[in-house]
DNA sequence: ATAGGGTTAG
């Protein structure tokens, strides 16, 4: 009788928390509702209604991590389902709560040891697994697998998947698929993580043979194909991504339809290639789904495209429409304006964007300061890095300091440039005194070029740039016998480039790539491209330099 | 319960 009545307490009670969370609007909105859980009910019920509260905290967006995490610390005895859902809030990479709670996921595991009474199950371990691929501790995350196998897990799928996916986040791909090949059953996540880790280890040629048996079992799913495209983009190769998507959509993938993740990557692989039309025909297709909304990420992908694209005014109208713009899409927009020139809109819309409230990070200084080495804006430039480091407290990374170099040794203030080098607190590396030696050549600093080009032939003697650059600088100063010398020297030691420069061209569609030296042969004629490449080397060698940044005009 | 997406760079 006393049970019955307890019971449908509890259910009445979960029942009215349920529909109070669910119209839970915000934080004091929360709390009201846990200190009625608290003052209202028995220890009994309370525990099980404390739960409900927990998990809502962790998994809705109206929540809050150090709320959840504060409630946990108050409740003497957490059971399994209590630690279980501390461990999987704290599981995932990329946020900030990562700095504020020392240990993440760990820490509540260890806690959870620490009791005698709460043991972790197959539920616990998927989650620590995934926060053991973002710490890159590899003792920690064998002691994980040493806990696996001692609380009996080691045969549960998802656990083993997991371990997949941790052992390849650490490019012990070795281990990973010693983990897969002693699975006696495998699901499509198996052989998407495998495939993944294979990606992230950089063993393309192992992905793209699992990629083909999955094919065989019939075993790829939208993930597998979004996996294998991003894979080929990142690893440089975004022609091979559009070719995917080709096979993807026109056979239709075996049933699967691009979603959003597949358009973003799409449009990555169209930014990284310069193919416009391409880039414009997914835009149109996503207008078309109207399942697929723009949303943050999307319209970023876009804006970086057009920039890319040198379509400024497309990529600004795609930036406007982006709802809950964040520092990634500023960013992308200053960018855009950046690569094309536009140093002051550049500036403008970071004025804008801190008026919105939005921190700048790294990446947008870099973009600024890009922006300044593309427009000349020396002082801009002076002034930003500054602002970087004492407004922001942001500090300079390599790319930073390089970019500052450049800008400074094109206006052709070497003393400044080599004094920035002598104060950085990092090792300067092949691109900042490359940037000066750029520097160099465009102002005829045939001293310090020399000294400069010597150094970093000493540091890479196989790489052809350089032995080019000291060559042009005594080429500039009619130093003919040196320049026939270093000639001589690269075709003795034969030194040449590498892989010849390749620019593409898109025609109808398709992307042709062409280089001085051939052309990769598709319908049309080498000819056509011949001939307009020289027809447009015509017309530059007609435009006069008309400023420092030209010079590239003047090296054809 | 586990797998996939956006920003800089010489």
């Amino acid at each position: 009788m006393d049970d019955d009545r307890s019971f449908r307490h509890r259910r009445l009670a979960a029942v009215n928390l349920s529909i109070l969370l669910a119209n839970c609007k915000n934080m004091r909105h929360l709390r009201q509702i846990h200190a009625q859980v608290i003052t209202s009910t028995t220890v009994t019920t309370n525990t099980f209604l404390l739960t409900r509260i927990l998990l809502f905290l962790t998994t809705s967006d109206k929540g809050s991590l150090p709320y959840a995490t504060a409630l946990f610390r108050t409740i003497q005895n957490p059971n399994r389902f209590m630690y279980n859902t501390m461990i999987r809030a704290h599981s995932t990479a990329n946020s900030d709560h990562h700095f504020s709670d020392r240990g993440g996921s760990l820490a509540f595991y260890k806690k959870m040891m620490s009791t005698s009474s709460v043991r972790p199950d197959h539920i616990t371990f998927p989650f620590l697994l995934k926060y053991c691929c973002s710490i890159r501790n590899l003792i920690s995350s064998e002691s994980v697998h040493a806990h696996v196998l001692k609380f009996g897990v080691g045969v549960d799928l998802f656990v083993q998947n997991g371990m997949i996916s941790m052992y390849s986040s650490f490019g012990s791909i070795q281990s990973a698929l010693k983990v897969f090949t002693g699975m006696p059953e495998k699901d499509i996540v198996s052989w998407n993580s495998i495939l993944i880790g294979s990606l992230r280890c950089g063993d393309l040629d192992l992905a793209l043979g699992l990629f083909d048996e999955m094919k065989q079992d019939n075993n790829r799913n939208i993930v597998s194909w979004n996996s294998i495209m991003t894979g080929l983009v990142q690893a440089g190769r975004p022609k091979d991504a559009l070719i995917f998507f080709h096979e993807m959509f026109d056979s239709d993938g075996g049933g699967v339809l691009p979603d959003k993740i597949t358009i973003s990557v799409v449009i990555c692989a169209c930014a990284a290639l310069g193919a416009l039309d391409h880039g414009r025909w997914m835009h149109n297709y996503m207008k078309r789904r109207n399942e697929l909304e723009i949303d943050t990420v999307l319209g970023t992908a876009l804006v970086d495209m057009y920039g890319k694209c040198g379509c400024v005014e497309r990529a600004s109208n795609v930036f406007d429409d982006i709802p809950n713009k964040d520092v990634l899409a500023w960013t992308a927009m200053i960018s855009a304006f950046a690569v094309n020139g536009h140093g002051e809109e550049a500036f403008a819309l970071f004025s804008e964007m801190e008026k919105h409230g939005i921190r700048p990070n790294q990446v947008t200084f870099g973009a600024l300061l890009n922006a300044c080495a593309h427009s000349g804006l020396l002082i801009k430039g002076r002034q930003s890095f500054r602002t970087m480091k004492d407004v922001y407290g942001i500090v300079p990374n390599l790319q930073h300091y390089a970019c500052m170099v450049d800008l400074l040794s094109r206006a052709g203030l070497f003393e400044e440039a080599l004094e920035l080098i002598r104060t950085m607190p990092i090792k300067p590396d092949v691109y900042v005194f490359g940037a000066l030696l750029g520097g160099c050549r465009m102002h005829g600093n045939a001293e310090l070029g020399e000294e400069l080009a010597e150094y970093l032939i000493n540091l890479d003697p196989r790489n052809h740039v350089f032995y080019v650059i000291l060559s042009d600088i005594y080429a500039k100063g009619n130093k003919f016998s040196n320049v026939k010398r270093i000639r001589e020297f690269m075709s003795e030691n034969g030194i040449n480039k590498t892989s010849p420069g390749c620019s593409m061209i898109e025609i109808n569609g398709i992307i042709h790539e062409f280089s001085v030296n051939g052309y990769d042969g598709s319908e049309v004629s080498s000819n056509e491209i011949g001939f307009m490449s020289n027809l447009i080397l015509d017309q530059l060698r007609c435009v006069k330099p008309s400023g420092a940044d030209n010079d590239q005009v003047t090296g054809i």
